[in-house]
DNA sequence: GCCGGATCGGACAACGTTGTCAACGTGGCG
DNA sequence: CGCCACGTTGACAACGTTGTCCGATCCGGC
């Protein structure tokens, strides 16, 4: 900026001035400082300006598992949206599940100075966060809830969502549904085995421990699940399974067999009504999850101060036939 | 920090020390200004750390088309855990291949200073960053060559890909082949297009561009765009769909009439082979190709001053059965 | 006992920008 | 005619950190 103000002829803080859109400049000014703007090929340092101006450094941080998963890419997408409409960029960052990870990028970030985060929580514990919160960063979870921190949260109705499925399942007759989940680690995956267990109770059947396969990581283990349930003396007549990595390997297993189980899921996908195998999916709008926690963020970000609130998201059962019992 | 300082009763440039690791400071101060440090909640600044040293804000920006799109998805993943490795954060924008978008974005992150920039090109002009390179800001491009701009570039073999996946299905008798494409726009789908000409060509068939469908967006669109072509008094006896999107309708509409028609696609998916339909496709790895772009940056960021390269990435042909002619 | 060198702490300036405030000129109003 | 208000401009300090340099301290050796 020194250098343009020489050439322009104008001192340091005019320049910044017309850098800054700043009313009261002559235009004739504003025109030779431009022009030695354009000669020069000045940038303005957004760095050296967002530490001077105190706040506002426009960027905000997105905290996910997994980039590269479906899931959490519409996430971002939805999330990067709603920052581009208010000028500002996203920083992502990936924690693997690792708690330990995703305190130390959250730390970073902060170090960063984001005005905000958006969090999809790994860990258990998020009281660390708390100094920053405090500090005036705020702080938006999603689709898990924090962990020792009252905050912002935007969740979906996992158990209901279940409980509906399910319930649907039982209309068509069937009694015993084997339930297929990544990892009962997961608050997700808890709340919909808790929204089967609900299903299932009003029905007034008993929650049959036995065929609950947990640990189910990849289609493969899912094919394999569904093949030993099958197997078992009096087997299943439906199955559920808690997303959609598992659906896949259900799906093909079943096919495979040429079963006539039925075939609820949790978790739609763009192929899910070109599958070979009649699937019932419980469908919900990941980008209005985002979306929603973004623009809680920014309202924030903006000075609301009112007390924090849990914005549930309602989910939708996609029939696409259910074989009867 | 002076507050740190204070209360550790050190001078200011000792806790800098201290947070810095430096060498030379007494244990006994180093506990004491940590103990500070914890007390406080102290975090270093970010940006006036980076802004004070001159360089290395430990921040790369990645420009993709769309964030939701699971190619580019996979691209963000690949490239920020190569940039985890280097204790890198990374800002992810969309331009919606968008130019002008394009353009402002990759001002502003370089306005933020990043230590490099991971670009998909979305405009046919990249000019405008010979300023910024030759500041010191390396570019490598991936995905699509740049323009204007002597640049890394790290590309995949669309066109030999294409040749390859097309002499297969002329191999299997087929003459007359029916490609479905996006947009003859973009450089990649022109490098499939090209391929599948050459393939033709070498097998001495006129290439009929009576066959060829433009501006196939959706997957509705790709069925749609299927069905005129089999409708045709001469119809083809193959089909090559340059991207997935359309390979997932195209497999849904000749499954759907039952058709015996050969089919290619051009990218790999997860489900693939679990569609009800015979489908060969051209796959290469995604991952791959943003590793080697990420790290070529990192190269570059360490100082590698070495004159810039061009990097073609193969192709693989995954045969999963082609129907006779 | 003195000196040289090794080791460590602190004062100061600087990174690039912007907020504050004062100075300047001009025109309107009492 | 004098004063004030306002539009316009610039000097200066400050944001939080780190590089530079110098002074202080300590130790061993002559």
């Amino acid at each position: 900026m020194v250098d343009v103000a020489a050439l322009a002829g104008v001192s340091l803080k005019t320049v910044s001035r017309v850098v800054n859109n700043a009313p009261h400049v002559q235009p004739e000014l504003v025109e030779r400082v431009l022009t030695a703007v354009a000669e020069l090929g000045f940038r303005r340092n957004h760095l050296a300006s967002s530490l001077r101006s105190g706040q506002a450094t426009a960027t905000i941080g997105l905290l996910i598992e997994e980039i590269a998963n479906p899931f959490y890419a519409t996430i971002a997408g939805a999330a990067a949206e709603v920052a581009g409409h208010h000028g500002t960029m996203l920083i992502i960052a990936s924690s693997e599940e690792d708690p330990a990870r995703e305190r130390q990028l959250l730390r970073d970030m902060c170090a960063r100075r984001v005005d905000g985060l958006l969090v999809v929580p790994a860990g258990e514990d998020h009281s660390f966060l708390r100094a920053e919160v405090e500090l005036g960063t705020p702080v938006v979870f999603l689709d898990r809830p924090a962990g020792g921190l009252l905050a912002d949260t935007v969740l979906l109705d996992n158990r209901g969502g279940a409980r509906a499925g399910v319930c649907r399942l039982v209309e068509a007759g069937h009694r015993r549904i084997g339930v297929l989940l990544d990892s009962i680690g997961v608050h997700t995956m808890r709340e919909r085995l808790d929204g089967a267990r609900d299903a299932l109770a009003s029905a007034g059947t008993p929650y049959d421990t036995g065929l609950v396969r947990d640990g189910v990581r990849d289609p493969a283990e899912a094919a394999r699940a569904v093949s030993e349930l099958l197997d078992l003396p009096d087997p299943p007549t439906a199955f559920f399974s808690l997303n959609n990595r598992i659906t896949l390997g259900a799906v093909g297993e079943l096919h495979r067999r040429g079963s006539d189980a039925a075939l609820l899921g949790f978790d739609d996908f763009d192929m899910a009504s070109l599958v070979p195998y009649p699937l019932t999916v419980i469908a919900y709008d990941t980008r209005e999850l985002a979306r929603t926690a973004a623009e809680l963020l920014f309202r924030r970000i903006g000075g609301d101060r009112s007390w924090p609130r849990t914005v549930v998201l309602p989910t939708e059962l996609v029939e696409r036939g259910i074989p009867p019992r």
